[in-house]
DNA sequence: TAACGTTTATA
DNA sequence: ATAAACGTT
């Protein structure tokens, strides 16, 4: 083998696989037996995500930046159009290949097959890997040789198929001669949008690839047992708490996948299944994204864009803010504007009411969404706000209409995630219902001491029959034409 | 991963 | 009288 200084460096492109362990790219690159180079570049598509995106991002490099200078390794931070940069970096370091991990949606995706061209005809070596998923989207096909539009069939078929094992984090790092220059990740300013004034309980979540792996064990070791029966209940801790590890790719799936199955492959383990499907939803959002990557934006089924969908506006701005008077409604915003995060259960209930009751575009509330998440997912957002809005391949029929008021009574039947996030009318507040207030911009005008609304915007017994009436008007419009 | 109004079964 | 089942949206 010759000596590493023989072989020219490779360069690292990370994009949102901010890990060392079962990071393919990384480990190939280690493989040509050269020097790696690991490079973030803000570019016009890192800058296009949302805010709270791009909080988390920014806490995300700076963990890795630590856990690179623990091998004596450095993370290089670079500003500008992805391959202009690449270009700079590979003649100032003499690199002479480029890999990195794979996105799907399709801004990236563009981008990506055109630095991959480029760089080639530049007679540079350019290769991407799977980082992200536990099977390419391309790979899963029903009989007919076609891409799942069902969830339970892709279920059964990625169930048993064999995982690739994840690779372990490289115990020493190959160092160039000299590291090229870096931006310093402070003066990008990425938390710049963040908006939300302080405290704000985002800034308590764990962030970087050790607390992602401290978490899973965590979780797999107290809460795994009890998931199936209690991941609707937002007054327990009974999720993961992974999604937004998982969202900049501080753990793989594959690492979550083997760690649920620890005897052997091709059968998932009992206790684990429930939890494994809910990792395989996201996973079939990416198989739908990439297959129709339209589907970011535009309706999945294309006869909704015929619908009468009301514009943002007021109404959603008071759902926005938290003030919809529908308290299940209400404390999931909060929750949202003031963690970046909302149980699994309550988003529904909270998207369902914006398009249901409220009648308003599945847009406007994917857009506040991708604003406001820190575990924002392009693949996942799309994917949950369509089926919600019935817009989407295998969504809920439309006439699925949640009742917030019974969905709270069956999942939050103490109250206690409701009292937790709504201030109003409460002697004694709960902190992180005050922490809202504190967060809330102040154009909002909102104080802890105001009223709650004594009426809903949309009641609910007018809201549902509002919503059925809609669509059965959009669709004896479209049968008669 | 629904809700609701109505009918039918069971005590 | 109440629960379970059913059909509709």
């Amino acid at each position: 083998m010759p000596a590493a200084n023989d072989i020219s460096p490779a360069l690292l492109w990370l994009r949102r696989d901010l890990r060392l362990a079962d990071n393919p790219a990384l480990h190939a690159a280690i493989e040509r037996g050269g020097p790696v180079i690991p490079v973030w570049i803000l570019d016009p598509v890192a800058e296009a995500t949302g805010a709270a995106h791009r909080w988390r991002m920014e806490g995300s490099l700076r963990a890795l930046a630590r856990d690179l200078e623990g091998l004596g390794a450095r993370l290089i931070l670079r500003r500008g159009a992805a391959l202009d940069v690449l270009r700079d970096l590979a003649k100032e370091t003499g690199a002479d290949a480029v890999l990195w991990n794979r996105l799907y949606d399709g801004p990236a995706r563009a981008r990506d097959e055109a630095v991959k061209s480029a760089l080639r005809s530049d007679g540079l070596e350019a290769r991407s890997f799977n980082g992200a998923l536990l099977h390419e989207p391309w790979t899963v096909e029903t009989g007919q040789g076609g891409p799942y539009k069902v969830y339970t069939p892709y279920w059964r078929a990625v169930a048993e198929r064999v995982v690739h094992e994840p690779i372990a984090a490289p115990s020493r790092w190959p160092s160039p001669q000299g590291w090229p220059a870096s931006d310093a990740l402070d003066a990008w300013g990425m938390a710049a949008d963040m908006r939300r004034g302080a405290p704000v309980l985002a800034e308590r979540v764990e962030i970087g690839e050790r607390a992602a792996l401290q978490r899973l064990a965590a979780f797999l070791e107290e809460d795994l047992r009890a998931y199936a029966e209690e991941r609707d209940r937002p007054d327990r801790e009974a999720t993961s708490g992974l999604s937004h590890h998982l969202a900049v790719g501080e753990i793989s799936p594959r690492q979550i996948w083997a760690a649920t199955q620890p005897r052997r492959q091709g059968a998932v383990a009992k206790p684990a299944q429930k939890f494994l499907q809910e990792l395989v939803w996201r996973e079939f959002a990416y198989h739908l994204l990439h297959h129709s990557p339209e589907m970011a934006t535009d309706n999945w089924r294309p006869e909704w864009s015929a619908f009468p969908w009301r514009e943002d506006g007021e109404a959603a701005e008071a759902w926005r803010r938290g003030r919809t008077g529908i308290e299940a409604v209400d404390a999931a915003m909060r929750e949202l504007f003031v963690t970046g995060r909302m149980h699994n259960r309550f988003r529904m209930i909270a998207a369902n009411y914006l398009t249901k009751h409220m009648l308003v575009h599945w847009k406007v509330g994917e857009a506040w969404f991708r604003d406001t998440l820190v575990d924002w997912d392009p693949a996942s957002n799309a994917l949950g706000w369509q089926w919600v809005a019935g817009s989407g391949p295998d969504a809920a029929p439309y006439f699925r209409v949640f009742n917030p008021q019974t969905q709270a009574e069956k999942f939050d039947p103490d109250g206690v995630y409701r009292d937790r996030f709504i201030a109003e009318g409460r002697a004694k507040p709960h902190a992180d219902a005050l922490a809202f207030f504190e967060a809330a911009p102040r154009a909002w005008g909102l104080s802890p001491g105001d009223r709650y609304p004594d009426k809903p915007i949309v009641g609910l017994k007018e809201g549902r029959q509002q919503a059925l009436d809609a669509y059965q008007d959009w669709k004896s419009r479209r049968d008669a034409a």
